[in-house]
DNA sequence: CATTTGATGTACT
DNA sequence: GTACATCAAATGG
């Protein structure tokens, strides 16, 4: 059971204080994962994008464990998950925060605003959208394969964590906002500041 | 500090 | 139309 293909709770623990490795954008980036959040297949999880099966965008949560599924959201931020489900089945664990353990330089490039300001450390990898700014991750990314050692990104999972984990309900979450589905390293300060869920007026 | 809002594409009702 | 697994700037105390 090296692999991630057990029940989602189970698994999105097992990711954290894992390494992911980056050689996208001509530089190598490595990042500790220190937050992440489940999401359950199909009909199990009305805040997945697979609740509702299989469509074009969400067609890598439903293939083998180990896939990296990447999608672009708020017209702006790409996010990435790990499927960790057997095909067919939708499950998958977004990424939700890293600290920068390799590349730092290039991290502080690839963040940097457009004034030339750059964030501090611990924000460099702090949310999703953020940690895949900091890994050059975007949509051709999706399908990769992260475990087979192959590719431009290549997840290394951490030996049997002996560090404290806390659990809390999702980010940014509407739909069964109740569900404690979001796993983080207590103590870690790039773990992301939580958000309710629910709507924002409209105007 | 805390809270609000603009930016911007895609999926869905 | 409206919500969305977001971020950074702007605004208010």
């Amino acid at each position: 059971m090296d692999g991630l293909d057990g029940p989602v709770l189970d698994v999105a623990p097992r990711l954290l204080g894992a390494e992911l490795t980056s050689d996208l954008g001509g530089e190598r980036v490595a990042v500790r994962i220190v937050e992440v959040e489940a999401y359950a297949g199909e009909g199990q999880d009305p805040a997945s994008h697979a609740h509702r099966g299989r469509t074009r965008r969400n067609a890598t949560m439903f293939g083998p464990p180990g896939l990296a599924y990447v999608y672009f959201t708020y017209g702006m931020h790409w996010c990435l998950n790990v499927v960790t489900s057997p095909p067919g089945t939708g499950a998958a664990v977004l990424l939700r925060a890293g600290s920068v353990v390799h590349g730092l330089e290039a991290v502080r490039r690839r963040r940097a605003r457009p004034d030339d300001r750059v964030p501090a450390d611990r924000d460099l990898g702090r949310g999703p959208a953020r940690l895949t700014a900091a890994l050059a991750v975007t949509g051709e990314q999706d399908g990769l394969d992260l475990l087979d050692g192959s590719g431009p990104l290549r997840l290394r999972l951490a030996p049997t964590s002996q560090e404290r984990v806390e659990a809390g309900p999702r980010v940014g979450v509407g739909a069964a906002p109740s569900r404690p589905w979001r796993f983080w390293l207590a103590d870690e300060p790039a773990v992301s500041a939580y958000r309710a869920g629910g709507r924002r007026r409209t105007r």
